[in-house]
DNA sequence: CACAGAATTCAACTAGCGTTGAACTCAACA
DNA sequence: TGTTGAGTTCAACGCTAGTTGAATTCTGTG
């Protein structure tokens, strides 16, 4: 048995802060925009310190977003229940997330994607491969139509998530979640079931 | 390349030809990551002659954004016509816009408002004075109910830029503008004159 | 043909960034 | 009690950015 000598490793919260603090930046500013010396004032420690622990900036953020939401296990709750209100449930569970304190790391990873190449590309394989493979094994759906289906979806949910969270603009900003999943729902719900004329 | 130092022989549009590759690097970049040395790069220039000519990196951004598109202008193509297709209508003129070559400047405001706090303002008052107050004169509308109808719609439109200019997913990016107009347009049509039960 | 002034470039300043390696602190073990 | 090594800070490097003032070269006018 070996001993080692030395301090133990203990009171990992320095780190644990740092993250939180890195999520918050990133969040308000972006991936670009949100420096390590500002996630390092905001953690009260020395930028040296945050190298220390996740080694480059790209590491940091990558670290930002393991763990606090798997959508493999809430979508369930999207796709469960009568399927003419799955454009509902849908929006509902996107809100639900994205307003909670865990959101704060989907949405430094949504700001970052509008503006960073790298976090961009980042975003479109973690929805392919995490939601929308996964949603469509669920949902049957002719696959020819599947594609344009959830880009459509998308440009709705990212409208919504950029007018929300991003621009802030009102009254979409400040309107209670319930009210958005009755307004928008129903538009998600015809990207997704009903016939689209013209298109296909 | 050898420069010479001193006035270039013939060539007086320079400041046209800086205004123009500003327009190009700002809507690829947007405003903070759009550098003047990479716009004077573009425009075969020295850094230095930008600010002659434009004084700072934010008198250049809104000189950007002077003249090519006048929405005062453009916005009686959507409204004329049959009511229930003005949905439509609003679609088709927004993206004939941003894919014609003076659309850069929507493209490059557009996405500098995303990651920076000083455009967003920008864009917001531009939205709020120069298209939403004018269309809310034309389209007679229950006033109590104008500002979340026009949310409502900012938030489709707005997802279906940054899907198609920003983020370029597909098969949104590479759709034909009609295809879009025929499956987005409809949506557009219900935040504009359909009763939203739920949100009223 | 000279010369005023516009057009253009050069070189440098300041400021902030990510990153690095050495140095310091100090709790826990031998 | 001395040693160790994790936790933490300091100072500096190289880079890029926006900006500035002086220097240089061309063009138009008298």
């Amino acid at each position: 048995m070996i001993r080692r000598s030395g301090r133990r490793p203990g009171n990992q919260d320095t780190k644990q802060s740092i993250l939180e603090a890195a999520r918050t930046v990133f969040a308000e500013k972006g991936y670009d925009s949100g420096s390590i010396r500002a996630i390092a004032t905001a953690a009260e420690v020395d930028p040296a310190l945050v190298h220390h622990y996740f080694g480059t900036k790209e590491k940091l953020f990558l670290a930002c977003l393991n763990a606090p939401i798997n959508p493999a296990e809430l979508l369930p709750q999207a796709i469960e229940g009568p399927r003419d209100q799955m454009g509902e449930r849908l929006v509902r569970l996107v809100l639900s997330v994205w307003d909670s304190p865990a959101g704060v790391a989907a949405v430094a990873m949504f700001r970052s994607a509008l503006s960073n190449e790298w976090t961009a590309r980042l975003l479109r394989e973690f929805v392919v491969t995490q939601v929308l493979r996964k949603a469509a094994a669920e949902v049957s759906m002719n696959p020819a139509e599947a594609p344009m289906r959830a880009g459509l979806m998308a440009t709705q949910i990212a409208g919504l998530l950029t007018a929300r969270y991003v621009l802030k603009i009102e009254p979409i900003a400040g309107a209670p979640a319930e009210t958005l999943v009755r307004a928008v729902g129903p538009n998600i719900q015809r990207f997704l079931t009903e016939p689209l004329p013209g298109v296909f």
